[in-house]
DNA sequence: TTGACATGCAAGTATGCACTTGCCTAGTGT
DNA sequence: ACACTAGGCAAGTGCATACTTGCATGTCAA
């Protein structure tokens, strides 16, 4: 059971927040499963992205703790894999209203028990 | 006119990334078509929200930028009214690769440069 | 008109975040 | 052993942004 951080919601709207966080996740989608500096190249090859190695390290942690990227360390090497899992609820979150109750109605399926009540942030 | 930059879809992704936001995307869910002092009556009562209204109207400056919140005037009120229109295009962008190409993002592979020096699994 | 209401604008503050810099640990091959 | 490689850790810098403060604009009712 991979136990997502407090409030993962939160967590994955900010990871999709950087420009360089979602191209990170457009070259994944091409190739999951790339190490650390098989990313920093192609990320410079392909897509033009300039950014150091520690820098896409840091992107990279974000992206895992938001649940996008699982790791998989083996040896001296560190992969990084795909997991769209956390983006199949983000975006039906407004748009996936049709039935859903007015007002006053008793949660249903305890979707809007919100997780995100990080007004503080 | 508001026309959607060159990037629109950054301005939605950072508009998502607030929480306060998708606070309000929420409560306009449920109800489009409020007004500024109805959303900050709304939000501190139902949400719980303890947001100042220029920081609420400054948030909905924000989601009508990133298209997500459209505007009426009408006399002295202004009346808000949800667009999920841009969010139907950016979780998909991970999760089905084979749909039509983005803009800006480039999701053009052109090739799979076998760089497989490890193995792949 | 006057006054109350709904909203807008702009400067200032302050926290967050992306990125750098520098050094460190651990695995690999000779 | 050694050098090389892949990656990690932590403090510091600079910019972005969420929020406040204060006043201005415009609309409606009496």
């Amino acid at each position: 059971m991979h136990l997502p951080s407090v409030d993962g919601v939160a967590d994955v709207f900010k990871a999709l927040a950087d420009p360089t966080r979602r191209t990170i996740l457009d070259e994944l989608t091409e190739r999951t499963g790339q190490t650390l500096f098989e990313l920093c190249g192609r990320l410079s090859t392909k897509h033009g992205l300039a950014s150091s190695r520690q820098a896409i390290s840091q992107h990279l942690d974000v992206l895992e703790a938001a649940g996008l990227v699982e790791t998989r360390r083996e040896g001296r090497y560190k992969f990084h894999y795909l997991d769209t899992t956390p983006l199949e609820q983000i975006a039906v979150r407004w748009l996936d209203r049709t039935a859903a109750p007015q007002s006053g109605a008793s949660t249903t399926n305890g979707d809007t028990t919100n997780v995100d009540t990080t007004t503080g942030e």
